[in-house]
DNA sequence: ACGTAACCACACCGGTCGGTATACTCGCAG
DNA sequence: CTGCGAGTATACCGACCGGTGTGGTTACGT
């Protein structure tokens, strides 16, 4: 592809695809409203009623669609990851190359986090699903090895020696900035960040 | 005092106090029971019936020694705080003096999360409670807080200069590390920032 | 003309939620 | 002896939980 996102020979075979299932438009309401919902109050302090009521429509074909509402929130966090996805590598156009590209990361991110102030749908996930067989968890694990490969494949394009460890160093950042930028109230959290990272990139 | 913690000269009036009021022998249960539950399942989804009964004791016990079920969560967070504090400073003071003994905190990160496999209780509570006027938010925001003088205090006694900037990026790496070890089942991530914590202390 | 997928309105289910009320027993300090 | 704080046991409250069932209305493809 072109040189806004790590190339398939680094990433290995795309993990990304899984077209999205179509979805009828009462059930895509549903899934609009279970979204904003969850991500703003939680999982468990959501009802599906209020969800139905929300998107217009009733339970009835809340469960039509979706079989139950552990399936609802793996789709909620499943459509999140492509959004944040596609969020990050049209930032991510904009990037100079050299070195100190990995680091737009954090740019990208400071933008995101400017309108997403509840922090990281995943991590918040796993606080309310973690430990039990919920079908969420593995969207969850699946989104933090996609970040980690996005951003190992990032430094080695760059040119950046020692790839693996770094992009590991700078998803140490990424989350740890995502969640003091959150919990913590620490608004500049992306930026101190993103210094950190020209650091470790040795920029 | 000793050398195992950051003195109060740097750390400012010492915001650790609050010398927990005392509880009786059935609150100290119903708290204990609360801590293990809340940690291992989340909190909303805990009832206080579960509480009550897995201490032994009723609920209206539970309603004169709490007050409500908020006030209970807040507590517990209060004493998780302490014991991480005190796991802490005892981890500490084993770590040789010298520009490198900040990274020992990861050390004892590492420890830590072998036996707290739930990850961080304050970031789990927050995705929880957070964006509400729940009494948990202001314990939150507290610990996060204590860390990041904690480590920016580390830093300056072990004559690293830059110390607030440094003892941010070590507050970041700690975060990271927590949050990827948990979510991401990365279990090395405290040995990863451990690595990049010397690397930004410039050892 | 017929089947069918999508949707809506509404009623219903057992169970659990946080929280309150009543009534009783115990040990202890005045 | 009395009063009180602590605790137990149990019943109750309205609200909400996730999930199901019934019946009826459109619109569309065959």
């Amino acid at each position: 592809m072109t040189s806004t996102a790590p190339s398939d020979a680094v990433l290995g075979p795309a993990p990304d695809p899984a077209p999205e299932e179509a979805l009828t438009p009462a059930g895509e309401r549903l899934l609009e409203a279970a979204s904003a919902l969850f991500y703003r109050r939680g999982i468990r302090a959501v009802g599906v009623d209020l969800i139905a009521e929300t998107a217009g429509t009733t339970k009835k074909t809340l469960y039509d669609r979706f079989g139950s509402k552990d399936e609802l929130v793996a789709r909620y966090l499943r459509r999140r990851a492509r959004v944040w996805r596609a969020f990050l590598r049209a930032g991510m156009s904009d990037a100079p190359l050299g070195p100190g590209r990995p680091a737009a990361v954090f740019d990208v991110l400071e933008a995101w986090l400017r309108e997403q102030d509840r922090g990281c749908a995943f991590v918040n996930a796993y606080a309310e699903v973690g430990g039990t067989d919920h079908p969420a968890v593995a969207e969850i694990r699946a989104e933090k090895q996609w970040m980690l490969r996005y951003l190992v494949a990032l430094v080695a394009e760059a040119g950046v020696p020692d790839a693996d460890r770094v992009g590991t160093e700078l998803h140490l950042l990424y989350e740890g900035a995502t969640v003091l930028a959150t919990a913590a109230g620490v608004v500049d959290a992306p930026a101190r960040a993103r210094a950190a990272a020209l650091r470790v990139l040795a920029v």
